[in-house]
DNA sequence: GCAAGATTGATGCAATTGCATTGAAATGCT
DNA sequence: AGCATTTCAATGCAATTGCATCAATCTTGC
């Protein structure tokens, strides 16, 4: 049995992340954007550059799990947000970029999104703080295994 | 826009919020258990005593949509781990209590998830680390608002 | 070359969630 | 009292998620 300590860190970390994940997905939805999680998939081919990712490091990079993220880039592919493309030399894989409608679409989620970061951490801790925070964090992460 | 460092620890709150969950859920599937929002409402009933609660108690303390309760109650009682009862003076209330099957398998989730907790926080934060993050995490609790 | 096994991604189906709305009972207003 | 409004909980329906499995392709070992 953990120590009362542990257990209230436990509770105020649940709470905390979906309290202010539910503000952002609502700031996005009142904005006419799509969800968070579709901003993460733009985000990260964002960064991967032109030549795209495999859906396998998206799974990885975003704790997604297959299943999930195959019907997701359905999704942003029929919004034209994302293309599939075949990958030469093997035939099962493909490589998944963003459109310039995708990166559009980032840009847009970034300005809600941001500002929300900004309102939900940024007004509330100072630097040190916020710093403080996220090396425990750091702590907390959990590795591949 | 955020400063990075207001991003960085955003990140990190969402990621290890959600692999600490996952952990905990597939722990409690492993164990043949219901998931971990079960728990939750039994915990509530039980620190609620005998008399129960109503549904509005347990979505303000849960943070959870007046539907969603809804059918989460109706699986809970078809299970046998929950009673609603009337209200006497009020048609449209009930109150919700915990069974006695209902408090052993709290107990038994309890054993799962109290272990896990012990390992994914207790485990990795000294006592000083694990209350500084409470307190940190208390700075950015929301009100209700 | 080829069968056995591994890897990559998709899909059928059931369970859950989200959204809008409904139904029923209480409250307030005149 | 009579009717509009509010409150409390449930529900029809669409979207999403989870689970198991499948189909196609690649790799390995012979």
């Amino acid at each position: 049995m953990p120590d009362d300590d542990a257990v209230r860190a436990w509770a105020l970390l649940m709470r905390v992340s979906r309290q202010m994940l539910e503000r952002v997905e609502s700031a996005l939805k009142e904005a006419g954007l799509p969800p968070l999680v579709w901003y993460d998939v733009l985000h990260e081919l964002a960064s991967a550059g032109e030549a795209g990712l495999r859906p396998g490091q998206l799974i990885s990079s975003m704790l997604l799990a297959q299943y999930n993220l195959s019907r997701l880039l359905d999704r942003m592919e029929k919004e034209g947000l994302i293309a599939r493309s075949a990958v030469e030399g093997d035939g099962r894989a493909q490589m998944i970029t963003a459109t310039p409608e995708g990166l559009r679409v980032r840009r847009a989620m970034w300005v809600v999104y941001g500002r929300q970061i900004g309102m939900l951490v940024g007004d509330r801790l100072s630097e040190a703080e916020t710093k403080a925070l996220s090396n425990l964090l750091l702590k907390l992460r959990l590795s591949a295994d």
